[in-house]
DNA sequence: TGCATATATAACGCTATTCCTATAAATTTA
DNA sequence: TAAATTTATAGGAATAGCGTTATATATGCA
């Protein structure tokens, strides 16, 4: 019950749902490609991209100062549905320019 | 987007996904019902009722004095996940003893 | 070691949501 | 019509969530 209101609670957010989009869609990104893309303080992207790890979507891999986020895998099916069902969204979603490092 | 936010927001309470659970385990149930079932004062009842109905999940209709609400039919693929996988989850759940009405 | 870079977290103000109480609206019955 | 029943909604207090600023932590490099 709890896991499942943590779930739904992350996707109740706008910004969420755009990240979420954007990491599905461009792969392992870090926060500093996600903060040019986006155009948003980095405090900001930070505490969105916990909330989604917390909730069992994203993974992050630390590599060097960098943390790279990602989609969880393997997902379950419900978080499986819910990333199909994001996709088909009208959002505004920016591209991922330049990655910030490697 | 507003429309998926609005969705996954009426699941992010415990109270709605109870009544969710209820409904769709009881079929159509009148608010006074729900009301003796819960032991919740009845204006809460009827504004989450609202909400997920607002939301896509509910329908009611109205007989005489009653409010008849029931899982609105058809649902989209996507809700019917949802309903699924609150069939899943560990949730206290009174009986329906009596229907107040018929 | 000292500094720059990348990320995480804490604190604060603002808004949104929840609950309750009280009341309104609509229907049935006397 | 008047009273009772059922449901909906408005208003206020408490709480939770978001965005920002400021700061902490952690890594890499000179």
């Amino acid at each position: 019950m709890e896991n499942f209101i943590q779930t739904v609670g992350a996707l109740n957010d706008e910004t969420r749902l755009r990240l979420l989009r954007f990491i599905d869609k461009n792969g392992a990104v870090c926060v500093c490609d996600i903060e040019s893309a986006f155009g948003m303080i980095q405090s900001r992207i930070s505490r969105h991209l916990k909330i989604l790890k917390d909730a069992g979507f994203l993974r992050v891999e630390r590599k060097g100062r960098w943390a790279y986020y990602s989609i969880r895998s393997p997902l379950d099916a419900f978080r499986q549905n819910v990333l199909i069902e994001i996709s088909y969204l009208e959002m505004e979603l920016p591209t991922l320019q330049e990655r910030c490092s490697l």
